[in-house]
This record gives structure tokens, sequence and C-alpha cells, in this order.
DNA sequence: ATAAACCATACCAATTTTGTATGATTTATA
DNA sequence: TATAAATCATACAAAATTGGTATGGTTTAT
């Protein structure tokens, strides 16, 4: 139905490990752990630092560290980092695209109705119920 | 987030038509009001005629009309229906796929939860609430 | 100074999605 | 029964998205 995209798999099974965690991890031990190439984790992990999901350390024996408590991070938060805040509907993507099917689209509301009610169930996921 | 596809979105628009109408409609009908292609339309009404979603009528004067009321269809048997029932994740996919981060995955149950959700809250929507 | 780490960006390859084209089959009707 | 109106089946190319990698720059402990 919906596909969770693979970045997405990946960010949560990153997480998972890092909930473990107390100390640093850096993207070399996070690669091997999870068996991801570093460049493909140094990605995702610049994605939740900037979502403030991880916060990070430069620098030698830096590393990631999760930034909120696994129980207060929804799997929204999570894909709509990795993935990007798209709306549900393409419709509605910005203000800019003018809506082709129905002028003054009363549609548009509807379907928002959909992504309503996706991003309501993602929220109350947290990585807590994911990975215990 | 999740973005909808724009043959489902499509699809929603198209049934939303049928809804009001009682009598058959053809597939230039119906591209005719909707200002979509006369192929996509068919392309979406074979998809939907498949998943017994609409029934069809072949030959001369023939056309497509609704196979089941508008509030008891759901937006997520009308997704379904055009982008296929793909799991939520890529690694449940089919049994043949081995999940290669985690082993013997029990990750792969987690995921489900997500999945769940979604489709949860997909059919709790229905084609009357979208269209109405 | 050096090495260990994160950061920023750009890029290509692979996949998926969109959209169209072509021909075959069915059926009402003149 | 011939014709036209319509659905059905399949195949395919173009476009968009996603997945994954490479390169070089910046920060900081030792
Ligand atoms: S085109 Fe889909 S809502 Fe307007
Ligand atoms: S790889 Fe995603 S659950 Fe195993």
């Amino acid at each position: 139905m919906f596909k969770l995209s693979k970045m997405a798999d990946y960010s949560i099974v990153l997480l998972s490990r890092m909930s473990k965690a107390e100390d640093l991890l850096s993207t070399s031990e996070l690669a091997e752990e999870t068996q991801l190439s570093e460049a493909t984790v140094a990605k995702i992990m610049r994605l939740l630092v900037k979502a403030e999901i991880v916060s990070s350390i430069r620098g030698a024996q830096g590393g990631y560290r999760l930034a909120v408590l696994p129980e207060n991070l929804s799997a929204g938060d999570i894909i709509t980092a990795i993935d990007g805040p798209k709306a549900l509907t393409a419709c509605t993507d910005d203000g800019a695209g003018e809506c082709i099917l129905i002028k003054n689209s009363a549609m548009a509301m509807r379907l928002q109705k959909i992504n309503g009610a996706v991003k309501n169930a993602l929220h109350n996921i947290s990585l807590k119920d994911l990975y215990v």
C-alpha cells in the first residue's frame, strides 16, 4: 500500500541501534554494526541531525547521539526527516502548482483528510514501540 | 510524508464523478469531464474493474458503474487497487528477499506496526467522506 | 601537526511511475 | 449481418524519483 523507503527503513535500524547506546557512535561504527556502507550511513545521519533527532559532535572522538527520548520520537518524525515533508497529495505540493482537474479545488481539502489520517497514525507510533 | 500517487489521485477524482451518476459512464465521457486523457482514464478503469470497485459493460453503449456504495469504499481499497498491495516495508516485500541488516529479523514485525497503522487509518476514510 | 571524525555538495545509476500506443474482443443497433 | 462504439490486454518509452557513491572541506582531540 504505502511503501516505506529504504532510506527510512535504514534510519529506523540506525536509530534503534543508537537507542541502546549511551555513548557516542561514529559513522564507521554504525556502518559496521548495521552492514550499511559508510556513505549511506553518513547521508542518513546528516538528515537526522538537521531534523534535530540526533545531535553530533565533530572532530576526533566525535560521533552521534540521540537527541530525543525514544518514546518521544515518532515514526512520522523519522520518515519526514528522511523522505521530506512532502504532502500526501500531488495537488497540494506547493501553492504554485495549479490544480488542473478541478478549478478552485475543493478536492484538495478532501485529500488532506487522507494526509491527516496517515500523519496522525504515524504520530502515534514511537521509536520505542518499534524497537523494544 | 507519504505521497499519494498521481494515478491514485486521478482515480479518486474519477470515482467521485462516478458516485454522482446513476447511469453508465464511458471512458470518453469520463475523460472529457475530468480533463484526463482517454488512455489514462482507460488504464485506471481497468485497474478499478480488476479490483471489483467498478463493474464494466462491454460493447456499444457500454461503460462503467460503481460496484460498491461510496460509503463502503475505503481510501485504502482505492489506493491498493491503483498502486498495488505492496507492503509498507521493503524488507517484507515477499518471503524470498532475505533481510540483509538483521538476521532472523524481528525488525520486520515492528515495521508491520507502521504498515498496520496506515492501513487502518486509510480503511476508516470512505469515498463518501472524500467526495460529499 | 596529524588523524579522526562530521559537513556540504554534486553526481550517476537504478528503479519506479507516468503516460501513450496498438491491436483484439465484445455488443448494440441500423 | 455489417458497422461503430466501447472495453480489454499488452507492451513500451519518457519522465521523475530514489538509491547509493564520490570528492573535498571543516572541525577538534591527541
Ligand atoms: S487534481 Fe487532484 S485534487 Fe485537484
Ligand atoms: S532490513 Fe529493514 S527490517 Fe530488516
